[in-house]
RNA sequence: GGCGGUGUAGCUCAGUCGGUCAGAGCAUGCGGCUCAUAUCCGCAGUGUCCGGGGUUCAAAUCCCUGCACCGCCA
């Protein structure tokens, strides 16, 4: 029987067009389900949508909609997507589906029957924009950190999933299975938050409040909140409870992540799934984020790149190639149309285009436009060949570890190997002989027989370049298109017919944007008037003398004279030696409330601006009288 | 405040178990070739391996400490 795989991108939450970051999870979710296509393996490929909750059910009624209208026009906006960037998803779930909410409803009574749900009190800050409600310790200024509104309070009385139960269960079992995590440093966030005890999840919403979800199952008067609906459509997905797919992929089951959601994909679900007596996915992957320029991505600050832009200006296998070239797995990456530009032009114009380009011209010129027939390989061969075969497991071994991007470099260093073949053999000059035409379809049939190896192996990345390639040397048989078909070295067919085409990967021509932007003035603070500028009384002191406050490097304690004697403690210890400061003129806020640093009470504060490598103070042109208004 | 990560060429980064480890790609300069998309191939650089201390015959690598940036938690 055939090996299989199963991939899943999150269900993305309707409340947002899809950008990059949504792009990225799925591109590479249909980039690993090619290759293990490739391979030969039965895959599932599951993305869809998440509808349910608050926001959606807040949005729909701000634009006059159902809830459900809502979510289906957003949803489209994602289904019709995907095709649109090669994604080949096996399914599209939606969390309204009815197969799904019904999946939801078997799992939350099988939970309840076992006492693992169970009803409470809980009460607290709630942020409607968050979804959730904060701790005390938790605001900043009885705000929202993330929103900076001032949440409700709220108490209610909800069911709640007894995730503490299965905290030792979890912590054993990322111990046990050191990749279940992956890459290691989010696997070590995980285990860090175990470290403390784990509260119970809630895991529901009263009706009067939110209607927009699935019923519990045991409580007509409550609908499941967001995760507990959510994460289970990774079984409903392939058919569970019933379906014989669940079986046969769920063991399998490779989670493909952002790093944003790591806390209910690698605590709530594993947690969840215990309780219901499924065993883990196989492993749960975290990618980093794409920062767009300086800014990061982020879906609530609206700095959204859409990612048909550059996908229609340069073509969609330069977009998929530069995602996966550009992003080590795990980490965080920049996005600038600059660096893609750059490989473009490098990697696939001047690289692998244009390798293409001069073999099929001089197939085309040398041998009448088909594929030669190759003599026995002389010895100088060997090693383009003997890498060629090589290559496979090699890439191979970088995709099941999630670089993709060291797959990508090794078949590029093939790809620079097969252009210095070609310097080295020198066709051009074989084809000025006629006694060398043995010799020169042997070499011309090598560098055809290398750029197929190249085309089957970049297939998962860029699929209609690696089409394009295969047609144009006559190797258009599926059959060519399987890893099978990479262990032997000679599977080209002499005779077939070459097509030279336009350039695959056209150079572009991109130059930065001067920086004519109007300067700005950044971080300003919100306007004030005279009057409010007018409340800091502002001095000419004069420095009698200055010491270093015992045990801390950075504060000075200064006598001053601002027409009075003053003490005032400054933080500018690491800039200044108190010996330097004595008779220099500073200026003073005179009438700030007095604060004690480090036990030493500070009457005034002096103002200096930052300069590279420290503090500058503000001082005067020519001599100033001490006690003097600054205005 | 606690825990963790990162810091290597102009830029992006690789560097395993301490010992050809001072590296790659891009960018720059020079040379070669003419099949090719002004492409390809070759050569050439520039380094406080973040600072300081320690272990060792030997440290980018291990230990301690400081700094900077980032992440998670509080």
């Amino acid at each position: 029987m055939k090996k299989a795989f199963y991939v899943t991108t999150p269900i993305y939450y309707v409340n947002a067009s899809p950008h990059i970051g949504h792009a990225y999870t799925t591109i590479l979710a249909d980039v690993m389900s090619r290759f293990y296509r490739l391979l030969g393996y039965d895959t599932f490929f599951l993305t869809g949508t998440d509808e349910h909750g608050d926001k959606i059910a807040e949005a729909a009624a701000r634009a006059n909609e159902t809830p459900k209208a809502y979510a289906d026009r957003y949803s489209n906006q994602f289904r019709s997507l995907w095709p649109e960037l090669s994604v080949t998803n096996t399914s599209f779930i939606r969390t309204t589906d009815e197969d799904h909410v019904r999946t939801v409803r078997y799992i939350l009574q099988k939970v309840y029957d076992q006492g693992d749900i169970y009803f409470g009190q809980y009460g607290g800050h709630y942020c409607v924009g968050c979804e959730r409600f904060y701790r005390e310790s938790e605001l900043e200024e009885g705000k929202c950190p993330d929103h900076g509104t001032v949440p409700e309070f709220r108490q209610e009385s909800n069911y709640f999933f007894r995730m503490s139960k299965y905290q030792d269960w979890l912590i054993g079992y990322i111990r046990d299975n050191p990749d279940f995590i992956r890459p290691e440093r989010y696997r070590n966030e995980v285990l860090a938050f175990l470290r403390e005890p784990l509260e119970d999840l809630c895991i529901s919403r009263p009706k009067t409040r939110l209607t927009w979800g699935i019923t519990l199952p045991f409580d007509e008067n409550y609908v499941t909140y967001v995760w507990f609906d959510a994460l289970i459509n990774y079984l409903t997905g392939i058919g569970y409870p019933d379906d014989a797919r669940f079986e046969r992929f769920w063991p399998v089951c490779e989670h493909l992540i952002a790093k944003d959601i790591l806390k209910p994909h690698g605590i709530y679900w594993p947690t969840m799934l215990q309780a219901v007596g499924i065993p883990p996915c196989r492993h749960l992957n975290v990618h980093g984020y794409w920062n767009i320029d300086e800014g990061k991505m982020s879906k609530s600050r609206g700095t959204v790149i859409n990612p048909m832009d550059l996908k229609d200006k340069y073509g969609l296998d330069a977009f998929r190639y530069y995602l996966l070239r550009e992003m080590v797995f795990g980490l965080d990456s920049s996005f600038s149309e600059e660096s893609f530009v750059l490989r473009l032009n490098s990697d696939l114009a001047n690289d692998l285009g244009n390798l293409v380009s001069r073999s099929l011209t001089m197939a085309g010129k040398y041998c009448e436009g088909k594929v030669p027939r190759a003599a026995a390989p002389a010895e100088e061969d060997r090693p383009l060949i003997d890498r060629a075969l090589g290559l496979f497991r090699e890439v191979e071994e970088s995709f099941r570890a999630l670089q993709f991007h060291k797959a990508l470099i090794a078949v590029w260093e093939f790809v620079g190997m097969t252009n210095k073949y070609i310097v080295e053999r020198e066709p051009w000059t074989l084809a000025k002989d006629p006694s060398n035409k043995d010799r020169l379809d042997t070499v011309l049939y090598n560098v055809l027989e290398a750029l197929r190896f190249i085309a089957v192996l970049v297939g998962p990345v860029m699929p209609d370049g690696t089409e394009k390639i295969l047609e144009r040397i006559g190797c258009a048989a599926p059959s060519a298109r399987n890893a099978e078909a990479l262990r032997s070295w000679g599977v080209l067919e002499a005779g077939s017919p070459l097509q030279v085409g336009e350039a695959l990967f056209p150079r572009v021509r991109w130059e930065k944007k001067e920086e004519k932007k109007v300067r700005r003035l950044e971080d300003v603070k919100p306007e004030i008037t005279l009057d409010d500028f007018a409340k800091a009384d502002l001095r000419v002191a004069l420095i009698l003398e200055a010491e270093r406050v015992p045990r801390s490097d950075k504060l000075v304690k200064l006598k001053i004279d601002v027409g009075e004697e003053r003490t005032i403690v400054a933080g500018i210890g690491k800039d200044y030696r108190p010996e330097d400061l004595v008779g220099r003129r500073i200026a003073v806020v005179v009438n700030l409330k007095p604060a004690k640093l480090m036990g030493v009470e500070s009457h005034g504060m002096l103002l200096a601006t930052d300069r590279e490598g420290g503090l500058s103070l503000i001082g005067f042109d020519g001599d100033a009288r001490v006690g003097a208004k600054i205005r």
